[in-house]
DNA sequence: TGTACATCAGTGAACGCGCGTTCACTGATGTAC
DNA sequence: TGTACATCAGTGAACGCGCGTTCACTGATGTAC
């Protein structure tokens, strides 16, 4: 599969994710990315249908480098089946989420814009585009928590969304909102509160 | 204070938010806005330093609109000083925030980014730019449940992040996020179950 | 009250820039006989 | 094994676009005598 250039697509998308990496979706121009590439902008036509297409890559790739920190997070810690190790899975999925973000604004903001995308522009309806692993791992956490009854049945529903609000929003709140001046031990603190506040609420 | 336009720096701001509702701070476009106004494009610099001086008029707007949506839901509840009134209010205003963010998602989600620029360019630090208006709503919201006796003190610190990232991040995830395709009755339980779990983890 | 003048808000034309995208092409690769 | 050929990844040049910004200017406004 090497002709010219080797894997000019994975070059591009490597270049692409790049740019984004330090200047979220925005700075994913498809000129760019061939420029560092090394190759003629209009070379990018032959592995992507435009820059939309391309942006999509570079959307997976960081959606999958958010779960996939988040389950390394996960493999830390031996799940022996407790409430305790259920509630510290949870937890640290969710420091892994935050941390993520503030390690990688450009590709957090990034992971989030196919989506918002799909919303103008067309795109079936359930045919979700970007798949949500992130999603499927906070579910399965919080389905452990249920098992290990570390978690009343009851509160079980929707408790993704009141986990995910919160820990997205902090994120966002630390990037870019009133609490994006915080030194590294307040941040910390903010971050803990969050957690606390969403265990102790769920 | 009439010259020859009228008054030219608040028609540009009106046709520059405009643009702001409609797509977002990057469709703040410095030429877009003296179109819309019906004046030549170099007029906008008898107002305006740049562009950026511009958006940054725009987000104060956006931010002061979601203040005011907040204030707004706020006169609606009767404060009798009982902890159930503060905690009615604390509730009012976070529904308005993801009301705002809802109805409004390109000032929404402008209001946040003058922030997110002060951050990579200069601005004094200290000199906060936008002033957050919102902040100071929710801080009072917090420091009337204290005096009502509906939290207790030991639980005030920190209460503005763990509650103000709750409701931001649900308006995130419901704009940009895997709860954005729900429908109108599932989002309304969504934005509750949100709410709920804030109160019952403060 | 009328006239000369200074101010300065807005004009008209142009700049350089980088973008996404399209065209007809070239030349290396892999394939069939 | 050697040659003719089809494929198709990448080239080179160009397009039209809209942007932010700058220049020297014009002409209406308000002011001083």
């Amino acid at each position: 599969m090497a002709y010219h250039h080797g894997n000019l697509r994975q070059a591009l998308i490597d270049a692409a994710v790049t740019l984004a990496r330090s200047g979220g979706p925005d700075a994913v121009v498809l000129r760019a990315a061939t420029r560092e590439a090394g190759v003629t902008p209009n070379a990018a036509y032959r592995h992507f249908a435009d820059r939309d297409d391309l942006l999509a890559a570079v959307c997976q790739v960081a959606m999958d480098e958010l779960a996939a920190r988040m389950q390394a997070s996960l493999a830390e810690i031996d799940d022996d089946g407790s409430p305790a190790a259920a509630w510290a899975r949870l937890r640290a999925t969710g420091r892994a989420y935050v941390d993520f973000a503030l390690a990688e604004p450009g590709l957090f903001r990034t992971a989030f814009t196919s989506l918002a995308q799909a919303q103008h522009g067309g795109l079936p309806p359930g045919e979700g585009g970007v798949r949500m692993k992130p999603f499927e791992i906070l579910s399965a956490c919080l389905n452990g928590l249920v098992a290990s009854s570390g978690l009343p049945p009851e509160r079980r529903s929707m408790a993704e969304t009141a986990a995910w609000a919160s820990v997205h929003g902090i994120s966002e709140l630390l990037l870019y909102g009133p609490l994006r001046q915080l030194g590294a031990d307040e941040r910390d603190r903010a971050i803990d509160k969050v957690l606390d506040t969403v265990a102790f609420g769920l």
